[in-house]
DNA sequence: CCTCCCAAGGTTTTT
DNA sequence: CCTTGGGAGG
């Protein structure tokens, strides 16, 4: 390669390259990188020095924009470790290393590109020295880690698990890392807030406990990663010098994603050069959960007076009448910067609303309408199923398993969040950390070796009161013998920790793939599977055995990193997301915020209803609904030639709760005329239920899809029932097709005897005036569709 | 002191 | 539905 990466050594002396130096020399490929870009695009690839804004919106090109920026950069000469190029997923990233080498070859490859987490964590890595507390040997926790810690935090504060959710107070935290808040001034924001609460105020005790445990274990969690990367910039000057003068030349994909703490990392980098690209579309923000903040975006201009601005609108993905209702919908939201996308596609279809009566049904008319497509020339490929929350998953996944549609869910809970999969990593990171008490505790007795809970809560107070990491004791006889435990079970301590330090010498000896089939054969954990008759057993073998072949591959791609630390950086890092596989033909399964940056020639909007989309959380702030409503419209604006959008009346819950719904108001912010409207009628017992085309009677109104008063939707959104799964469901389709009439006796669960009064609407509308034998309960209205009531023979 | 079995309770979105 | 924790047996 020309370029080698002078990290560590010369780049001092490397002569400033300016714009223009190789252009005779390069202009053939100068040329090539222009081709087919509309002005507005050339406009931004051709602004090479200082601050640069393009405001693209969805479809725009944006991708193909930068990719062809680091060509640019590249052809005019400057060297690719200059270039550092932020994206949000590992996906992103690497989409856009392979097309930048297609465009400009083997260069590509020297320039960084890689999300905001792994930047930091290489830089870490490297300045570790520097960071306080840390030493160059600390794991990088996921949020099941991170889980486990704040709950034990919690405990030892004798706080009410009840009350103080891990999950909840560990969002907290994470707020305050990405505001750059550590526990200290955290505590201190509490103490100095005008209405300071006791919850604040044990969260900001967890915090400091969490704090000092994760600096205790060696371990960083995902926010640390960012915060500890500002505090190495702004507390060690010549550091942030370094990677001044390295980076030349700054881009950040999804700038209306970044949090404070990104921004900083960000602002600090350009301060020097002030070469900063940054593209995003505060439309598509859709993080704010997560600290991102679309001010970053918004107030470019004013952090950069000399910035310029260019603004992509033409959009090249979408039919226009797809673009036109994810633009009638974007228009609802208050807080934002006027902007509409254009097209010079065709009109395209209409957008084809299908109403179910339940989930169960809603899954099974996707699949048949994905048969119908597939057998119109769509591949499988071209579809993509998109949900607000993952609990959506599983009744679609059920519908493409009886219908033997090939599928592949993206992102979600998988792979490494296996049982399995945690305690191979576990015992990886215990070889790598030693300190690492939480992964320890997880496979001390994986597979069971005899040590139970009483012995691992002996040895952590001991370990605790001397200030020391749970392995140093069982692994000092002198220690050990301190800690009150039987001999067998001292013994056995024993051989665990030899086994430890034995894999810590073959940690040199093996490749990766290697020592994970090393620590599985020689720990007895793959014998206890083997002879273990679970049934879930041989799953995890698999499992283990296709992790083995994550490393087998990792070692082969990319040998120079292929050690320890760098493969649990890897793998700490990635998600389900980024190891999508292209070449099998099946349809896509993702969240709303997974599909972000993704297109599909055919998509399926599904559970468009109060309560899911936008989710129930988010009902009482607005900014909140705001977001939501960008997710919608990051959504629709995913879809190339076709969009469906479903939803069902009622749905059940986790438990087997059911629960009565109503379409999504952003499905109402859609303009009628570009909605071919169907509504299942009948429940079937078939797997093919019958819609029915409801043709508009006048161009304004269309059944079924009215207004619905807010009142309307609260009521809706709370109301639940509790039906006994399968058996209250036959007995609800059972009521629907009874021939009801005034005076039959019926029986509610919780109301008891009652009367029937008088039978209102058809189909699943209809429902019955009751009067209850209980005064207390008196006369009701109830819908068959939920109504918990059966029919008593007189 | 460890292990197995049963009940209860909990779901937004992710690096 | 799936994980987690508590209680009884071994």
């Amino acid at each position: 390669m020309a370029y080698s990466d002078p990290f560590d050594s010369d780049y001092y002396e490397e002569e400033e390259i300016e714009q223009g130096t190789n252009e005779d020399l390069q202009s053939e490929a100068i040329q090539k990188i222009f081709e087919g870009l509309n002005p507005r695009q050339v406009e931004a690839v051709e602004c090479l020095q200082g601050p640069l804004l393009i405001m693209a919106g969805a479809g725009s090109g944006k991708t193909r924009v930068l990719t062809c920026r680091i060509a640019n950069l590249l052809a005019h000469g400057v060297a690719p470790w200059r270039i550092l190029a932020i994206t949000f997923t590992n996906k992103a990233a690497n989409e856009m290393k392979t097309r930048a080498e297609r465009m400009i070859g083997e260069l590509a490859k020297s320039v960084w590109l890689s999300t905001f987490h792994s930047f930091c964590a290489k830089i870490l890595r490297i300045e570790v020295d520097s960071v306080d507390g840390y030493n160059k040997n600390f794991v990088i926790y996921s949020m099941s880690d991170t889980k486990a810690v704040v709950r034990d935090c919690i405990r030892e504060l004798n706080l009410d698990e009840k009350k103080f959710m891990d999950t909840q107070i560990l969002s907290r935290i994470s707020m305050a890392k990405n505001n750059l808040l550590d526990s200290k001034k955290y505590k201190e924001a509490v103490l100095f807030a005008n209405n300071k609460s006791e919850y604040e105020w044990q969260v900001a005790n967890v915090y400091e406990l969490y704090e000092k445990r994760l600096l205790s274990l060696n371990a960083m969690d995902f926010d640390d990663l960012l915060m500890l990367t500002v505090r190495l910039f702004t507390d060690h000057q010549e550091i942030l010098n370094k990677y001044q003068e390295r980076f030349r030349y700054i881009l950040v994909d999804e700038y209306q994603d970044t949090n404070e703490a990104q921004y900083q990392i960000m602002k600090l980098l350009a301060a020097k050069y002030e070469n900063v690209c940054v593209v995003g579309d505060a439309d598509q923000s859709i993080y704010g959960w997560r600290g991102a903040d679309m001010r970053n975006i918004l107030n470019f201009e004013t952090d950069y007076p000399e910035a310029t601005v260019i603004k992509l609108e033409q959009n090249y993905r979408s039919t226009k009448m797809i673009l036109d209702a994810a633009n009638a919908v974007i228009q609802h939201n208050k807080y934002r910067k006027p902007k509409e996308l254009w097209t010079e596609n065709g009109d395209g279809e209409k957008i084809i609303v299908f109403e179910a009566l339940t989930g169960f049904y809603e899954a099974a008319k996707i699949v048949n309408e994905i048969a119908d497509l597939k057998r119109n020339g769509f591949s499988y490929n071209d579809v993509a199923l998109l949900y607000r929350i993952n609990a959506q998953s599983r009744i679609l996944e059920e519908g493409f398993v009886r219908a033997g549609i090939p599928y592949v869910i993206v992102g979600g809970l998988k792979f490494y969040d296996r049982m399995e999969i945690k305690n191979i990593l576990a015992y990886l990171r215990l070889i790598y950390n030693l300190q690492d008490n939480m992964s320890l505790k997880r496979i001390i007795n994986v597979p069971r070796r005899g040590i139970g809970l009483t012995t691992v809560a002996k040895l952590q107070d001991f370990a605790e009161k001397h200030d020391i990491s749970i392995f140093e004791v069982i692994s000092n006889a002198w220690l050990l013998n301190q800690v009150d435990v039987f001999p067998k079970t001292r013994q056995n301590l024993r051989m665990f920790s030899e086994f430890i330090l034995n894999c810590r010498n073959m940690q040199d000896k093996l490749s990766v793939n290697k020592l994970i089939s090393y620590i599985l054969k020689n720990s007895g954990y793959m014998t206890e599977l083997q002879t273990d008759s679970k049934p879930e057993d041989e799953a995890r073998i698999e499992n283990l055995e296709e992790f083995i072949n994550v490393a087998k591959e990792f070692v082969s791609k990319s040998p120079e990193e292929a050690t320890l630390d760098g493969f649990l950086n890897h793998i700490s890092l990635i998600s389900d997301l980024d190891v999508v596989e292209e070449s099998e033909d099946r349809v896509s399964l993702m969240t709303v915020h997974s599909a972000k940056g993704l297109e599909f020639p055919v998509v399926f909007i599904t559970g468009m209803e109060e309560g899911i989309f936008p989710h129930s959380r988010s009902l009482l702030r607005e900014d909140q609904l705001e977001e939501e409503r960008r997710a919608c419209y990051v959504a629709i604006t995913r879809a190339q030639k076709k969009l469906y959008i479903t939803f069902a009346d009622s749905r059940a819950n986790f438990g087997g709760d059911t629960k009565a719904s109503c379409n999504s108001r952003f499905l109402e912010e859609i303009p009628r005329e570009y909605i071919d409207f169907y509504k299942q009628k009948t429940a079937t017992k078939t797997s093919t239920p019958a819609f029915v085309h409801l043709v508009p009677r006048s161009s304004v109104k269309i059944e079924g899809l009215s207004k619905v008063s807010p009142k309307m939707r609260a009521k809706s959104n709370v109301m639940s029932m509790n039906t006994k799964k399968n058996k209250e469901k036959e007995k609800i389709s059972a009521n629907l097709s009874r021939n009801w009439q005034p005076g039959d006796r019926v029986n509610h669960k919780k109301w008891g005897d009652g009367i029937v009064l008088e039978v209102k609407g058809l189909g699943t509308e209809r429902e019955l005036r009751i009067k209850f034998l209980d005064k207390d309960v008196g006369i009701k209205t109830l819908s068959l569709m939920y109504a918990p009531i059966t029919k008593v023979r007189e």
